[in-house]
DNA sequence: ATATTTGGCGTACAAGTGTACGCTAAAAAG
DNA sequence: CTTTTTAGCGTACACTTGTACGCCAAATAT
């Protein structure tokens, strides 16, 4: 067992526990369950139809390995909406950037989760679905997810003098939208797919002038 | 087999049909094939989790009854949604009565709607979930049942001087923001209720006034 | 060098699944 | 009355599932 001997090792010990030969063995493992899940997510299957021995088949392990690595298929679950919550945040921090360099924020952020939508689907699919799973610990992880969304987006509306009432009612609703817009556009042909978004930007302008007029005057 | 002998005998002949003591008896194990599937939804079960033996059983057939009514579980699924979707379509209905004789629109649509996902939160979860489930056909027959509310809002708003494509999107996103509200209000406190419903109202008077300023100046 | 920890495997089992097949009794048709 | 139709049942089969248990060999600790 490895255990920290002075506090100044520290990093060097975690290095050590980091690079030694079973730790990254472990590592490697886990991501193959992990990807095996990803992997066999699609329209026809859900989180919750995967079945522990489907996942330990493609990952290359035997059944009962998947335990040296999760306590069960909830656990599995919850990794990976905290992988794929984290590939949504750092989505949304590119189209920030995007935005800041010019162009409107509207039509930016909505373009960037459309993309993401697209070229993601079974990620999205995994969140947009598990929210309404029947797995609570699920269902309050992927809230949890959405939750940092319209949390951020609040912020940014408050500083620009909403009350704080009024980003949260603007931001939710705005999250709604985006999200409901990407869920439309996953049974959708790539030609309506344009005009989904488009539609997008239009709703979320209502939103904003709407608020702006109540509001701000 | 009973067949129709002349056409100006058709109506009676269907009655002769209905009150068949075989016809009456069927009727009656497939309400309890539907009630049974119905019963056994909940906030931990959905329909792709159910049984089809589990139904037979609560049901009170042998399993492979089960197939003198339904083809499969999906053809159960399409059924289910069908009942469930009549039933919210009576209940706005029921709201459009309501605020005809005064009253505020938005917010008796609102009320209204928040009312039926408390007293029936297994139907909407049905409709809600297979939105985003695995099953293309119910996939599909959800989201016809929910263009009947887009269209219907949209015809009212497209005879209140709104373009058919803005009519259009302000009904879609307002279905959206009242179908999260109602989500949301699924795994909340019956306290925090009242506050979910209110910010959906402030949030679908943001895009009537968005849409208003931007459309009828 | 010796002892311990641990990731992975194989076996085994009980429980559940969908559904094919053939039978029966009662209702409907002739 | 005789024949046909059919809702429902019981049996049977081939699968799949989660997971308990014990073993092994290699990495790690002592």
């Amino acid at each position: 067992m490895c255990e920290f001997v002075v506090i100044s090792d520290c990093k060097l010990e975690i290095l050590i526990v980091m690079c030694s030969v079973r730790t990254q063995q472990k590592e490697r493992t886990r991501r193959n369950i992990i990807n095996a899940a990803l992997n066999q997510l699609s329209a026809d299957k859900s989180f919750a139809s995967l079945s522990l021995r489907e996942v330990a088949r493609e990952a290359q392990i035997a059944p009962t390995s998947f335990y040296r690595h999760f306590k069960d298929m909830e656990e599995l679950g919850l990794t990976l909406i905290d992988e794929c919550g984290l590939a949504l945040r750092q989505l949304m921090r590119k189209a920030r950037k995007r935005f800041e360099q010019g162009g409107s924020v509207i039509v930016t952020s909505v373009d960037t989760f459309m993309e993401f939508t697209e070229q993601n689907p079974n990620i999205f699919r995994l969140l947009f679905h598990e929210r309404s799973g029947t797995t609570f610990a699920l269902r309050t992880a992927v809230a949890r997810e959405i939750q940092f969304f319209i949390v951020e987006l609040s912020d940014y509306l408050h500083e620009r003098g909403f009350s704080r009432d009024s980003s949260y009612a603007q931001s939710e609703a705005m999250v709604a939208i985006v999200f409901n817009a990407g869920a439309e556009s996953l049974d959708a042909l790539s030609q309506q797919r344009g005009l989904i978004a488009k539609r997008a930007v239009t709703q979320l302008r209502y939103i904003a002038s709407g608020a702006k007029l109540q509001h701000l005057g």
